[in-house]
DNA sequence: CAAAAATTCTAATCCAGATTAAAATAATGC
DNA sequence: GCATTATTTTAATCTGGATTAGAATTTTTG
């Protein structure tokens, strides 16, 4: 069939769109890239790209889910391997660094959802809600089994997962920075939660 | 002098002007909110807004200062309260918070820096390192003094300092989580700092 | 290889929203 | 109250970049 083979490539290629628009929208910004920029980091042109999305809004949209995908990635990997509640955290803090700095990124800041139109909005914001609540509970178990302190859950949340967006903010790709990034960051993040 | 009072007028009503602003791009984005927004909120007309800034660049350009002036201003009053590094670190981060959450506030997100033209923002990333630095060094500091345990400054310094500059993303003005934020957020951050 | 499908390009259009000019209104000082 | 200055508005322009239509090219299939 040709349809398998053209999907495929379809799928290859735009899954390489979004991830140049992902480094397009964190470098320069939404306001700041064209759909040229991400064209010419492309090696295409911007008409081009609109044989992949309807639109610009539609773009931006695509990477949003695309970077939600990679946190729920991370964070179901994580279930499988983590013992109790802080051990969880921990891997789900490596696993979400590693995508985003590894073959997975560049993932978007999720700075214009209000910008998108409101059924993708209402949509991004849910994949948004729904990690935010699973990271919650994670920290509610490990609180439950002794493993992390008590604490203000909504606050300790947001606090971490602070952290971990703001990344794409100053990450540019320097490898040994990437580095870095893995082995420090699930380290300082957890300390606070430690329970002993 | 007619000049003085003017200025003061016109100096407050051009701070209510970039307080508006920094509210419309947290919320909205910086493409998503039109001059008209921003004036709307202000109740006057997008083309009074000229009268107070040359053009919308110049607009972003002074919300980041204004912000980048919040964060050294909530760091010069630490130095002042703290003793050792880990103190001077919990003073900081409930006065940055505090001012984010009063009257201050609200402050921009700094998202769209690239946008900016080169000399602003060459002059806003000078502010944002200096402040990078001067946070690292209160840690360094910290270390020394036996207060924080020690750590990767640099990894650090971002993992805390995302956890502020992502607040204004979801921090939206009410004021029970805003009570939560200062007392919280200190504790939780300094947590993961502390040797002993 | 030829036909069909997939992908990209060229060359316009099109438009929201920034910007400007000049007039109108409000505030201030004498 | 009148003249001057400060502030805002109305009513246009102006423009970069999104979008579209259709042609050209490349890839796939049989």
């Amino acid at each position: 069939m040709a349809g398998n083979i053209a999907e495929t490539r379809f799928q290859l290629q735009k899954d390489r769109m979004l991830r140049a628009a992902a480094q397009c929208f964190n470098q320069k910004g939404f306001s700041g890239t064209s759909l040229k920029d991400v064209a010419d980091v492309l090696g295409l042109t911007d008409a081009a790209l609109y044989y992949y999305v309807r639109n610009k809004e539609e773009l931006v949209y695509l990477c949003y889910v695309r970077a939600a995908d990679v946190g729920r990635e991370a964070m179901e990997m994580a279930r499988k391997d983590g013992c109790d509640g802080l051990d969880i955290v921990i891997h789900y803090l490596r696993y979400h660094i590693e995508l985003m700095v590894g073959e997975r990124g560049p993932v978007a800041i999720m700075s214009e959802i209000p910008s998108i139109k409101p059924a993708h909005r209402k949509q991004v914001l849910e994949l948004s809600r729904r990690h935010s609540m699973a990271f919650e509970a994670i920290i509610e178990a490990g609180i439950a089994d002794g493993s992390i302190a008590p604490c203000d859950i909504r606050m300790t949340g947001n606090a971490i997962m602070g952290s971990i967006n703001w990344i794409p903010k100053w990450y540019h790709g320097d490898p040994e920075t990437g580095q870095q990034l893995i082995t420090e960051f699930p380290r300082i993040l957890a300390k606070g939660l430690r329970s002993t």
